[in-house]
DNA sequence: TACCACTACATAGTAATACGAAGTAGTGGA
DNA sequence: TCCACTACTTCGTATTACTATGTAGTGGTA
């Protein structure tokens, strides 16, 4: 529908990584999923697991490996303590960020 | 006062430029002024002309240089029509990332 | 005069991120 | 036997904001 959201989506996509884990342990694919049935149709594996190399390599997020029914071992993810306060840093910097631009559009001041 | 702020600007910042241009014709060092005074503290001059250099190149405005009463001759941009398509395409991206952004937030169906 | 602050533009190089593409592997059904 | 679906991994690329630095015009002031 909308073309080409890669740019905007830079330095987001990762927070709503971080704000499905944080709603319970949960893994890659089932991620990408997530995201897709959000509305971001164009987000592929690819782009999610480099996102979670990325978390763990910052220790953000806490990791186990369990076997699955459906096919190979899944491997889950789990938000840390410096995860939430990255979650939390994330939603305000949002939160700042669009209220800004909400200012521009608005013609406010 | 937020950190960084820099990865979440990008794809949102040439809209933001589009739109300051959008309300009549202006210049480089004026928008970087605005964008300060609007919240974006910490756009700097070079960041706003790359982007006014990628809209010259993408023909999403026409150019036109004056002499200035306060210092060096300043380059003015205005949007032309394709500049107009562009802006409005990038409030419905925004539109659509933000309102995706909030139902993720407040976790909507 | 000499210097400095402010205005104003330009650009080469860097870092970060999402994406494209390709591969590996397990399970179950036709 | 093959294929679809599930599931993870990694390398390379494009795009973008930022850093750093340089150039230059104007006006004030010591």
């Amino acid at each position: 529908m909308l073309e080409n959201l890669t740019e905007m989506l830079k330095g987001v996509l990762e927070g709503c990584v971080l704000e499905i884990i944080s709603r319970g342990e949960t893994y890659g694919y089932e991620i990408t999923r997530r995201l897709n049935t959000l509305g971001f149709t164009d987000v592929v594996e690819g782009t999610v697991y480099t996102i979670l190399v990325r978390l763990e390599k910052n220790k953000l997020v806490d990791t186990e490996k369990k076997p699955s029914d459906m096919g190979p071992p899944r491997k889950f993810y789990l938000l840390n303590d410096a995860g939430r306060r990255e979650l939390v840093k994330f939603w305000e910097k949002w939160e700042f960020i669009s209220s800004k631009i909400y200012e521009l559009k608005e013609n406010i001041q």
